[in-house]
Formats: structure tokens, C-alpha cells, sequence
DNA sequence: ACAAAAATACCGACCGGTTGGTATCTTTGA
DNA sequence: TCAAAGATACCAACCGGTCGGTATTTTTGT
């Protein structure tokens, strides 16, 4: 039993440098359009450790797309309004949040699957799975509070939680293609303010302010 | 007076293949990843003819974000509900247009611009641009109705006929990407299934079926 | 009316640079 | 001591784009 050994290939420095450049690079300027040349540079790593770490550069898409899922989750857990009781509240506290993320340039707010997928969902079979495995998690990560709003609210009929779920991803996916095309960050946090609208009229709530 | 003449360089042959050609493979592969080798094998026209009609790669793309948009404009004109008198049926007819556009295989109803601004966003001001003006032109054709909708129905402070396009506009291109990260195309045509209780809500209508 | 001239449409070989990937060597850490 | 981590050098395929040239159509001068 060696306790100093880490679980699961987790200790090296270059593997989580490189995936973060990837974060980075391919938000900015797509996954195809992003060399692994260039990874390495951001990184600061030679390409022969990028290689090392990674069997191809679809590997490193692979490995970058469950990091982001990593990278999310904290989202669900840290912020404030997660420890109100209202499930509907923390629902609402949540997109809340992820509007004011919607700031600044789009390659610091959009997401690295979204727009992974997107150019991979043809070409690559096991891009296109790990890109929709992550965002598929972050829509289960949000039902929990949404199947509790419903069980403690009630709804409309035919709505589920996933299914609301799969919208609120939809409209915030959305969203960032509007600030891409139009580079103003006012006019995709506008969509939000419709979701959180709709949101509220789903569960039977008088608008708010 | 010259009348055979056509009227501005819309006549060569290759030059509609190229745009058709660029269309498709965009669309299922995403820009970076198309090459104009495989755009001309596409079409059936030689790489000299490509760069004879277009001087560089960029500016096909721009070329076809413009055909793209003049593409669009017979769902404003063509359908049946476009005859209704009524601008909010018109709009939720459309709507339904939309939904029902959505099915088999994602890169025959995804969006050309949407599938390329989302790359060259940060890239290449010029398709940014010329994409992000076709969105645009999408929105303020549906703008139209949208604007009689509420000045005939009313609706819910602070919300504008343009804010409501953008919207739409925003859940499309976010369904889009539903549908390529699952593969499924049913449940992207959930998220207009939302977008359509949304704006039956919104104008104060009771939940049809 | 008609040939010369000019413009347009198109072809495919070719170019320098970049791509993802490999082979080999050196360094590091326990 | 020895395997993992990392670096250097290199490769063949492919990239966007250029080039010299031909075929066809349109314009022009008389």
C-alpha cells in the first residue's frame, strides 16, 4: 500500500498545464484552428511532453473536456445562494450567476465543450462523447434543484427537470454564439434575463423588480 | 442598353458551387477543419478556379455568410401561416417552422454563420463581422412581426421586439448545439418546445393542447 | 458585319510553411 | 538504479495560396 502514490496519473505538471492552454486556446479560436504546437508554447512545454501525456491531440480534447466537467462543479457548491432553502431560489440564484459571468471578452466566458463539439461532433466520435458527457453532467448537476422546485412549486404540465435542464444549457450555449457574433456581452446577458423570466412564469411566480 | 447583362457577378457557375460546397462541409466539420481542397472536390471545380473567384479562404466565407442570409429569406415569405392575420400566430407559426426544421442529422439543419463565428470570432473581424450580420438580418426580419405582436396583444414590461428575436435567435443556435453534443435531435427541438410556451406566456395566452 | 483585342473563367502543377506525430536522447526523483 | 518526465530533432502529409497558361465570351474599332 503506497499512500504517497496519486490515484489516477494526477500528479504530473506539464499534463495539467497543457490542458489548461487548451481551456484557453480553444475558447479563443476553436479546436480545429488550435495547434498543438501552440498548445505547447502557451503551456510552456516542450511537444515531446505533450506526447508524452497524451497519445494524439483528440486525447487532449478527451482529457480537457473532463476537466471541464471538473472545473464546473465547484459552480453547484461554493456560491452563497447554494445554501438557500428554496430549491427554486437556488435555481434562479444560479442563473442569476451564470448571467453576470457573461462579461468581458467571449473567450473568458464561453465553454470550452460547446464550442469543442461543435466543430467535432461529425469528424469525431470520442470528441463528440466527451464533449456531450460534460455538458450532459452539468444538466443533471441542475436538475436536483429543479425536480425539488417542481416537487415543492409544481409546474406546468409536460415539463421535467432534465428537460428544463437541457433548456437552461441551450439558452446559455446560445447566448455565447450571440456575443461571438456581435462582441457585445450586454446582448447575450439579455437572453439570460428571458430564461430567468421564463423560469419564473413556469413556476408560477409574479416577475420580480 | 445592354439588357442580357447580369446585373453584378452573379453569373459564373463555380462561384455558387464553391458557396454551396463551403455550405455543407462547414456545417458538418466547422471552417478551420474544411479545406479549400476539399471544398473544390466538393463542388467539382479546380483549386485555380476557387482563388480565381475568391481571394483567400476568408473571403469564400464571407461570400457564403452573405448567400447564407439571401438562403434564409423565403421562410419570411414562402410558408402558409405567413398569410395569418394574426402577427403573434405568424410568429408562433414560425416558431413551429423552426421546430419542425429540426431533424435527422445535425449538419443538415444547424446554421452556417452560427457553426462559423463561433471559430473565427476572435480571428477574423471579417467573418465575425459578415456572419454576425447575417444573424442580425435574421432577427430584424423576425423583429417585424414580433414588434405587431405586442403592439396588438401587449406584453410584459421591458421586453423589446428585437430583446425577443435575439432570444429566439439565441435558443436555435443553442439547440444546435444540443443537438451535436447528443446526437439527438429530439431533444433540441425540446428546447423550442420551451421557447414556444415562453412566448405563448409572454402575450398572456393560455397553454394550447 | 466581323476580326482584333480584351476581359473573364478555368485549370493543375507547384511553393514555402505548418501540421500532427515519431524517434531518440537527457534529466529528474525516489 | 531505473522508470517516468521532459527536451530536441526530425518527418511526411497537408495547408492556403501562387503561377503560367488555355478556353471561352464580351467589347471594341472600323
Amino acid at each position: 500500500m503506497n499512500a504517497s502514490r496519486s490515484p489516477a496519473s494526477e500528479r504530473p505538471n506539464a499534463r495539467i498545464k497543457l490542458i489548461d492552454a487548451a481551456h484557453v486556446l480553444v475558447r479563443r479560436k476553436g479546436y480545429a484552428a488550435t495547434s498543438v504546437d501552440e498548445i505547447c508554447a502557451a503551456a510552456g512545454v516542450s511537444k515531446g511532453a505533450f506526447f508524452h501525456h497524451f497519445a494524439s491531440k483528440e486525447a487532449l480534447g478527451v482529457a480537457a473536456a473532463a476537466q471541464w466537467t471538473a472545473r464546473a462543479a465547484p459552480l453547484f457548491e461554493l456560491p452563497p445562494y447554494t445554501k438557500l432553502a428554496d430549491p427554486l431560489e437556488r435555481l434562479l440564484g444560479h442563473i442569476d450567476m451564470r448571467m453576470a459571468m457573461i462579461d468581458g471578452p467571449a473567450e473568458g466566458f464561453t465553454c470550452f465543450v460547446g464550442t469543442m463539439v461543435q466543430e467535432s461532433f461529425a469528424s469525431s466520435e470520442a470528441l463528440r462523447e466527451a464533449s456531450g458527457a460534460s455538458i450532459t453532467a452539468y444538466c443533471e448537476a441542475l436538475s436536483v434543484d429543479i425536480e425539488a422546485a417542481i416537487q415543492q412549486h409544481g409546474v406546468s404540465d409536460r415539463v421535467t427537470a432534465m428537460g428544463l435542464a437541457w433548456h437552461i444549457q441551450a439558452v446559455l450555449q446560445g447566448a455565447f454564439v450571440v456575443a461571438k457574433a456581435t462582441g457585445d456581452a450586454a446582448l447575450a446577458r439579455d437572453n439570460v434575463t428571458h430564461l430567468k423570466r421564463y423560469v419564473t412564469m413556469l413556476f408560477g411566480r409574479r416577475e420580480s423588480r
